[in-house]
DNA sequence: ACCTGAACACCGTTCAAGT
DNA sequence: ACCTGAACACCGTTCAAGT
């Protein structure tokens, strides 16, 4: 929670966590094109030069953003798979797999921005080991249910990586396509059971 | 200011053209984040008033790239289902999607910056039904190829639109990850014929 | 018709100076 | 330690004026 203006010099309480609740909310309602350090310093009650003394630059404004995402995205997913009738001792791998999906759907409809800052990192050596690390986190709930699965013998045998990245590039895949409004948001959750079983029943009839 | 020796006043042969040609190298060349119009006049040799006069704003000359992406992708997956071993009359269904994913994923790879811009269309009422078009188009591809297979019955019964979007969206999610570099090229590139047999085939052992 | 040059309102970043 | 205010070098966009 944000805290009161009581005593207040010429400095914020926590001018950090202040500055990144507000780029979160220009994110989602403007974009991230309209995200500018200046309108966020003004916004925030502070001259033009403060955000500097807590960012290097705008990019680790946005990466620091981006990371919040990732944590936020991870205990969506982890929740997903640990509650729930996902999480039930006798559940399936579609029921899993399901919940997962909708878990992700879930956060790219609401946060369609964010998680396009999410994955808009290039290969810049600037400090986003952190940022790696939590892709790599968040890939691990995919990665640990298809390795389960596959030791139940309920997915097909091979390189479990390989098989993680199917489901997770179509997931991905749906999730970009939603950001880019190339695909309706409701539509896509409302086909997403019938889109895990052709993932994991395939294309092909039996 | 240097001046060439040729017939040339002070407008150039076809700046539009050249504007575009620019535009494009410095997309490829440094990314979508160092395109400006200013800096893209510099380099055509113009002023930076120019532009304005072939692009209503930078929104406009981005589009244009992003329109004629979409013609040059399309026209690379249209070769690829009608040229080579994926248009035999007995090619079947794995060889012929091996071949469109080949194709599109060949074309992510060259074109990362491209492609993020092609697929950076958020919902502006702009002039975008040129876009809008050019998307649908080259979905076409691949909606062919699924109606066809399901017609010979090389493929599941149900909505051709779904189970389009799930090819789609699997292909297009490892595109995206490329462009991202969250996932390695060329590792991509060689894993592409398994990950098209796991998707027509399913996740789940039959 | 096509382009220029100046102007305007913005940026991100830096840095001496204030408190 | 934390922030300000001015300064610098950029932007995109507009428009009267030039050719």
């Amino acid at each position: 929670m944000p805290r009161t203006a009581t005593t207040r010099p010429y400095h914020h309480g926590d001018l950090r966590a202040a500055l990144l609740e507000n780029a979160e909310r220009t994110l989602r309602e403007k974009g991230a094109g309209a995200l500018s350090l200046r309108e966020l310093a003004r916004a925030t009650g502070v001259s033009h030069a403060a955000p500097g003394r807590h960012f290097k630059d705008k990019q680790a404004l946005l990466d620091a953003l981006a990371l919040d995402g990732y944590e936020r995205l991870d205990r969506t997913l982890t929740a997903a798979t640990a509650t729930g009738p996902a999480a039930a001792p006798g559940a399936d791998l579609d029921r899993r797999m399901t919940a997962l999906a909708r878990a992700y759907l879930g956060f790219a409809v609401e946060n369609p921005e964010l998680l396009e800052l999410m994955f808009a990192r290039k290969h810049e050596p600037a400090g986003s080991e952190h940022l790696a690390a939590a892709v790599d986190r968040t890939l691990g709930s995919l990665t640990r249910l298809f390795t389960d699965a596959q030791e139940r013998g309920e997915i097909v045998q091979g390189d479990p990586e390989r098989i993680t990245l199917v489901a997770a590039a179509s997931l991905h895949g749906l999730a970009a396509l939603i950001a880019s409004c190339a695909l309706d948001a409701d539509e896509a959750m409302a086909g997403l059971d019938e889109h895990v079983r052709l993932l994991l029943h395939g294309l092909k009839p039996r």
